[in-house]
RNA sequence: GUCCUCGUAGCUUAGCUGGAUAAAGCGUCAGCUUGCGGAGCUGAAGAUCGCAGGUUCAAAUCCUGCCGGGGACACCA
């Protein structure tokens, strides 16, 4: 299905292309939004024309003028400057919008692919480290990437949504290592995988201020990798504590992985495969730990394996790129990982390369989430875990709702402030674009006006609350000549771009482009709510009202459950 | 030192495949109750788009250099 909004933009062009009378590359024309509306709906700059033509993009503008004959979705042309301006019927587009979002409802800005165009790719995110704490960083990871495996699949391609658990490695031994230290008969407390990040972070401190604990942490990473019974059994003990963390996390953010790799399945097969590069030569070896030489493609050396044979992340990370490619015959793999792994990320996939594995690997970055006092960090003690977050967040929902409804149930109450809660968290995350810092403030967080998922869910419930009241009339006795309006013709235009919006999103791997487009949506809603009624309008105006909100309430809707943001009837 | 990234209003940001008067939120100030939910709406003040060159009919946007913040660059993950 094509969307109205691409129809419209081509049938613009084509008109201009008619116009011009002689061969040109159509591909240089674009349409764009003028200024502000009394200019015009949609324009077609003329520069480029001014070249073949051999006249100055004014005099395109005036003569290709005369000679567009306006018609079907254009009612009329004029020439401002070098601007070609169109103004549309808005009869016509409000109708074709309005039923198509009818017709489309929840799938209205997805895409269907075929066969042929539709590829099976691998999303993978979260990825947290067990033994250690889940904090609001974490928490970026799993909003960005939940969202991408939306917007992949609403393109209509199949993801498999991936989790790739940091199982094993010096963390883990660290942390253990600190357990059985100097804490061997500890009663254990409830929440053991809050415990076990609290262990780490001792354990990274004693090993700072005793550099001798260093020797000790490592081998039992020594034991660990080669089999050590005891040690073992403490890993698999504790690693469940910190797994079972994170699925209370996960279902707490409604999160669904379609599979789970871990690190610790992938580093035998990781070594094995950095012994045969080692054999064919491709990999050698440099005061005693495994490199490969990539300083030809400008990315220096690049460590596959420790000198004391224990295996680093590229290790590991070689052997998932051949087992998820293997298991799923994979079009693309899409890793999303922050920013400072970048080059470590170049570095791995010329590696693969360079061993013959050339498949369409990405790496998606994004920027850390930080603090105003500096960079989180276990070492510090200075992480927001994200419990401690969502508690505070939530506890200001319930108290806003109470004050709102004090005659709801408790029950109600915060099953709603939880959704408000989860909605405020989530689109904090996601309104920045992935390339910026973002410095957490708990004060902004809290704060549910303005740029802010509630006030999105405030729009819907305003919504709903009009349309609990009155349901619009049957689509095709509506008068579309009734939503004359300046700010419904914004909205209509809003809501034709839709689909747009969510492909830049998709194709960037940025959801804050569809943050920034609900909200604007939202906001036009709201200014036109306050100045013109609905339901005290006469009946055919009424009628035709109502159905621009359902279509409103539709595509913010449809926004919002990809950015995993549920809408309330009553909030 | 090399590479990556950011620098737009007091603060947080949008705009960045070049196009018309740089757009929002927060904050500040002034307003909005006989109507559909004030988690809202309207208006005002507030920007030499870090600096300097260059390319172009046209630069916040592209290129180069510089300045400033953040990050990465071999046994951490």
């Amino acid at each position: 299905m094509e969307y109205t909004i691409y129809k419209i933009k081509k049938d613009i062009i084509d008109l201009v292309v008619k116009a011009v009378e002689q061969e040109i590359d159509a591909q240089q024309l674009e349409v764009t939004v003028p200024p502000s509306a009394e200019m015009g709906d949609l324009a077609v700059p003329c520069f480029y024309l001014t070249k073949l033509l051999r006249i100055s993009p004014n005099q395109v503008a005036h003569e290709l003028k005369e000679k567009i004959h306006a018609g079907g979705i254009v009612k009329s042309v004029q020439n401002v400057g070098p601007y070609l301006n169109f103004f549309l019927d808005y009869k016509m587009v409000s109708k074709k919008v309005l039923k198509e979002i009818d017709k489309m409802g929840a799938t209205y800005g997805s895409v269907k692919l075929s066969k042929t165009e539709k590829k099976k790719v691998m999303i993978e995110y979260s990825s947290p480290n067990t033994h250690k704490e889940f904090h609001v960083g974490h928490l970026r990871n799993v909003a960005l990437g939940s969202v991408l495996v939306n917007l992949w699949r609403y393109a209509g391609h199949q993801v498999i949504a991936t989790n790739y658990v940091g199982d094993i490695g010096s963390h883990v031994a660290k942390c253990l290592w600190a357990l059985e230290k100097f804490h061997q008969d500890e009663q254990y407390p409830e929440n053991k995988g809050k415990y076990l990040g609290k262990i780490y972070t001792e354990a990274v401190n004693e090993i700072d201020a005793n550099p001798e604990f260093k020797k000790e942490a490592d081998e039992v990473l020594q034991k660990l990798e080669h089999g050590d019974k005891k040690w073992l059994a403490l890993w698999k003990e504790t690693r469940q504590w910190s797994l079972d963390e994170f699925d209370r996390i996960y279902k707490i953010l409604d999160i669904k992985f379609d599979k789970v790799y871990s690190i610790s399945k992938m580093e035998k097969p990781g070594k094995k495969i950095v012994e045969e590069l080692l054999q064919k030569g491709i990999a050698e070896k440099s005061e005693g730990a495994t490199v490969i030489n990539l300083e030809k493609y400008n990315l220096k050396y690049f460590l596959l394996l420790k000198s004391d044979g224990s295996s680093l992340y590229a290790t590991s990370d070689l052997a998932l790129a051949q087992a998820k490619f293997k298991k799923y015959n994979l079009d693309e793999s899409i890793v999303l990982v922050d920013t400072r792994q970048s080059f470590y990320f170049e570095q791995l996939f010329q590696t693969l390369k360079v061993m013959g594995f050339d498949k369409p690997m990405v790496h998606v970055p994004y920027e850390f989430v930080t603090l105003k006092e500096g960079a989180m960090s276990s070492r510090a003690g200075n992480v927001v875990l994200f419990d401690d977050f969502f508690v505070q967040v939530k506890s200001q929902a319930m108290q806003e709702t109470k004050k709102r409804h004090d005659d709801w149930s408790e029950k109600k109450t915060e099953e709603t402030a939880e959704k408000i809660a989860l909605s405020a968290i989530k689109f904090q995350m996601l309104k920045t674009g992935n390339n910026n810092v973002i410095v957490f403030d708990i004060d902004e967080a809290l704060s549910f006006d303005g740029t802010s998922g509630p006030y999105l869910q405030y729009t819907v419930s305003r919504i709903n609350s009009i349309l609990n009241k009155e349901k619009p009339g049957v689509f095709k006795e509506i008068n579309y000549n009734k939503l004359n309006t300046d700010l419904e013709k914004e909205m209509i235009s809003k809501l034709a771009s839709f689909p747009e919006s969510v492909a830049i999103a998709t194709s960037d791997f940025q959801p804050s482009h569809l943050t920034q487009y609900l909200f604007e949506l939202a906001k036009l809603f709201s200014s036109f709510y306050q100045s013109i009624p609905i339901l005290s309008s006469e009946a055919e105006v009424k009628n035709a009202r109502l159905a621009l909100i359902v279509a409103v309430r539709q595509v913010l809707t449809n926004g919002l459950t990809l950015l995993g943001i549920e809408t309330l009837d009553q909030m």
